[in-house]
DNA sequence: TCCGGCCTTTCATTCAGTGAAAGCTCCGGT
DNA sequence: ACCGGAGCTTTCACTGAATGAAAGGCCGGA
């Protein structure tokens, strides 16, 4: 075969899935060739497989979108539904008390996902999406778990450049770490207006012993908030959560 | 090479992330090879780089569970978080009007899948699970769903032994087949206790022009509940997710 | 009618994938 | 300490699953 070489099966049908995104959802044929970078027989021949075991559909109009089966087999991650059942019942709780948003995200590599988000009607408007990243130097949520993550995710995001949403995000690589262990002297974090001017987040750790594993936060008005008076509500969140964690690992 | 000839490295891969299910979601690596039928050092090598993409994690215990990022893919499957991000504010306000549990399904092939489930903390206790499938001939949102499925769905669940979950549970096929034509017909379904004996659900479709291509539901207490009463509730419901729907395909 | 995307199939070629076997590591029993 | 066993990882010679150029459909617009 011409086959460039150097490149496995399987990293190419990864490849395919990698190519949707919150943005192109759904993709034709020529456009899954030309984001990857395969030969247009190659993508139609991976595609038809995963189609045919239900990882991605296709609509009458020949596009291809991520499939329900994948979706399923998604839902088993522990780190996802997994985390989202058991901390559901606690969001929901701090819904109620407070009618704010609130937040559950992990860290994956150099950024947060986020698991899952109760948005209130009449709270303020957050940007986030449930399966959708953000940076980790900004927000509450990224703020802990970049506090609580191994040193050498610290030095990463420390010496890469931080993006810059308002003029109170912290871009100095020194505040921040002044920062983070502030995070970790008071176990939670405040995120002041550092990612839209109107909204101001705080956040605390769920920790197994290892280590924190996740993060929940609310989001607030900032003229409506009193951090301090916010921080042992959505810690003791944290803990709740925790402890169901934790006991749900030795069953 | 001594390959068992006749299997693409795509359909090993898929087979692999078939291995993990809601009572199996974390596997050793010899575990997944027996599960799967293949040899270890083939296993071995495709988890390996099935990890590496982050499909599948690994534990320090040396096992493997299904990883975040493939979570995440999953999440852009527009049948999956796609359409609950559509039905949840109903979904919500269903909650808020009934306190009971609130259900979103579709199908997959010859079973439902629960997409979305809101449970009262003081409603009836369900059994399902978000993520979780069940047989189409017993519930609510299954009886809607069976309704309006192609002719050759239909065919294929009636000509299939109908497991039965209580006494009162449909296992004949001229009377499910009556039922179904029941359900187009007043364009709702009940399940009174055909599934456990306390419950009882009235389910609505959610439509595009093509068909019916989701289910809401409410399941209450059996004898706390008027089907009729209900019926308009979730139909109305289904009606503003079906609208919510069709205006987001046409942007 | 012809042209230009886009999708699908064919076919000769070959490299990624293979599995037996051997080596490794850890653990529990003696 | 030594042994046996179970599970994981690596090696190596071999080959069939995967490949991509090319050609063959199939629209829809000019």
């Amino acid at each position: 075969m011409r086959a460039e070489p150097g490149r496995s099966v399987t990293s190419k049908v990864l490849a395919l899935l990698d190519a949707f995104s919150p943005a192109t959802p759904a993709l034709t044929l020529s456009e899954l060739a030309r984001r990857t970078g395969m030969p247009l027989p190659t993508v139609y021949r991976r595609a038809a497989e995963l189609v045919a075991w239900g990882a991605l559909e296709r609509g009458d109009d020949g596009r291809y979108w991520i499939g329900l089966r994948l979706w399923e087999v998604g839902s088993l991650a522990p780190r996802g539904l997994g985390l989202r059942e058991l901390a559901l019942p606690v969001m929901e709780d701090l819904y109620e008390v407070t009618h704010e948003n609130v937040q559950l995200a992990v860290r994956q590599d150099l950024e947060l996902v986020f698991i899952e988000r109760i948005a209130g009607r009449h709270a303020v408007p957050v940007l986030t999406r449930v399966g959708g990243r953000f940076a980790l130097h900004a927000t509450g949520v990224g703020l802990v778990l970049l506090a609580h993550a191994p040193a050498e995710v610290q030095e990463q995001v420390l010496a890469a450049p931080l993006e810059r949403y308002t003029e109170l995000t912290i871009t100095d690589p020194r505040r921040l770490r002044r920062c983070l262990a502030e995070v970790r002297r008071v176990g939670y974090a405040v995120s002041d207006r550092q990612v839209t001017m109107d909204a101001l987040s705080v956040a605390a750790p769920i920790r197994v012993p290892e280590g924190v594993v996740a993060a929940i936060s609310l989001v607030v008005a900032h003229d409506r908030a009193d951090p301090v008076a916010l921080a042992p509500l959505v810690q003791a969140a944290g803990r709740v959560v925790s402890r169901a964690l934790n006991s749900s690992h030795q069953g």
